[in-house]
DNA sequence: GACAATCAATTGGTCAGACCAAAATACCGC
DNA sequence: GCGGTATTTTGGTCTGACCAATTGATTGTC
């Protein structure tokens, strides 16, 4: 634990114990630095980890004033130590968000190509054994949903999610049965699509979603 | 834009351009400030961004060391764009299906702080006159209901998204009316908010959006 | 020549003190 | 009182120093 995250650990501790309540301003940095009997550096360095992280706000010449609400602040508070990424469940929450409407739009706009190449990606995910390959052929299923939804844009944020996400992916499709279980899910996706039905597709997606978060949920 | 934020701009762009790549060592602290032309601290400040984003590992005495996937970070993302620029439909796709999940999480969320902060941001956005100044408004309103949502990770993707679409904004805030037009939504989606409504938020901010959407096609 | 212990160089961690610029506050003349 | 200026406060940035952990080279031994 270095000084800057002590410094920080402590302005929580502040704010939590409810000395500092929203919109007011913190101590200045000298005066915090003399507080805790630590060089300005380090309660800059600090500061800056509360301002990367939506906290707090700071003008020039003025103070760091905190932002947020209480209920945004405690969710910080309690996750500090332990991932310094995103929360799971927010990404779950984006990843849901965003797969749903992007296959409500391949539903739309899809062809009798991405048909065809849909259903040559389902049959050649029946026969992979390796938790691995099939993650990566998930993957692929997924992200062919993207490409035929024709908007590289979410593609690209539905990349980043999902690349984020990749540990807990992987540590989904070790469960057992867990493959067999998403393989129907792709189905009912595939089958929706090909109708070419947003509404359905949508569903079908969020079902799959649905039950991965409830699996996860409920560990 | 302060001297650490702009270091760790270009620690962004150089991470974007792929001169560093994933478990890979970082230049030392005071290469880095050399290399810059700024002092150390201000580097150190613009690692600290980057280690509570999660996206850089630092080991003492060794150096730090860039870890996971960096296309998490907002700015990365937001670089990784504009080099292949995407469709304004893409994106508006896009800000349109984040918003309308972000609102309707929002009001599961909400609390009497969020409510008070939201009111209060409505009733100063009605004296603003300068087209700037109100734009920067409406994306603050958009971003507190993002933090009334509580998901941090979408909230990041909101700003990648509006960030990009700043100029088309600009130009949309503009037109004649526009500011009174989405006063007005803005008005709709508080209440529906203010009520605890998810459904009946999205739906308000469906149309909001969509209202932008179709002027554009109209053009 | 291989290997282990030792020493030096590198690198992050921290501090003290200085100066600037923006903002807030105090002060003063009216 | 009021408005404008001067002072103080506060964040922004830099320099240079020293410590501690790590790494890498050097050396000595087998």
């Amino acid at each position: 634990m270095t000084v800057p995250d002590s410094v920080f650990e402590s302005l929580c501790d502040l704010i939590a114990a409810g000395s500092l309540l929203t919109g007011q301003r913190l101590p200045p940095e000298r005066k915090l630095a003399l507080m805790l009997g630590v060089s300005r550096a380090s309660v800059r360095e600090a500061l800056r980890t509360l301002d990367s992280l939506g906290l707090i706000e700071t003008r020039s010449g003025s103070g760091s004033y905190l932002i947020g609400n209480a209920a945004s602040f405690s969710k910080y508070f309690v996750r500090r130590q332990t991932a310094r990424s995103f929360e799971l469940r927010d990404m779950l929450e984006a990843r849901i968000c965003l797969e749903c409407e992007v296959v409500s739009l391949a539903a739309r706009r899809i062809t009798d190509e991405g048909k065809e190449a849909l259903k040559a990606l389902i049959d050649h995910m029946e026969k992979l054994e390796d938790s691995e390959t099939f993650l990566n052929a998930d993957f692929a299923f997924h992200e062919l949903i993207a490409r035929i939804s024709t908007n590289f844009f979410l593609l690209e944020m539905l990349k980043s999610v999902r690349e984020l996400m990749l540990e807990f992916n992987m540590e989904v499709i070790k469960r057992p049965g867990q493959r067999l279980v998403a393989l129907e899910f792709h189905r009912g996706i595939y089958h929706a699509l090909a109708e070419g039905d947003p509404d359905k597709s949508r569903l079908a997606m969020l079902r799959h979603l649905e039950s991965i978060r409830e699996d996860e949920t409920a560990r």
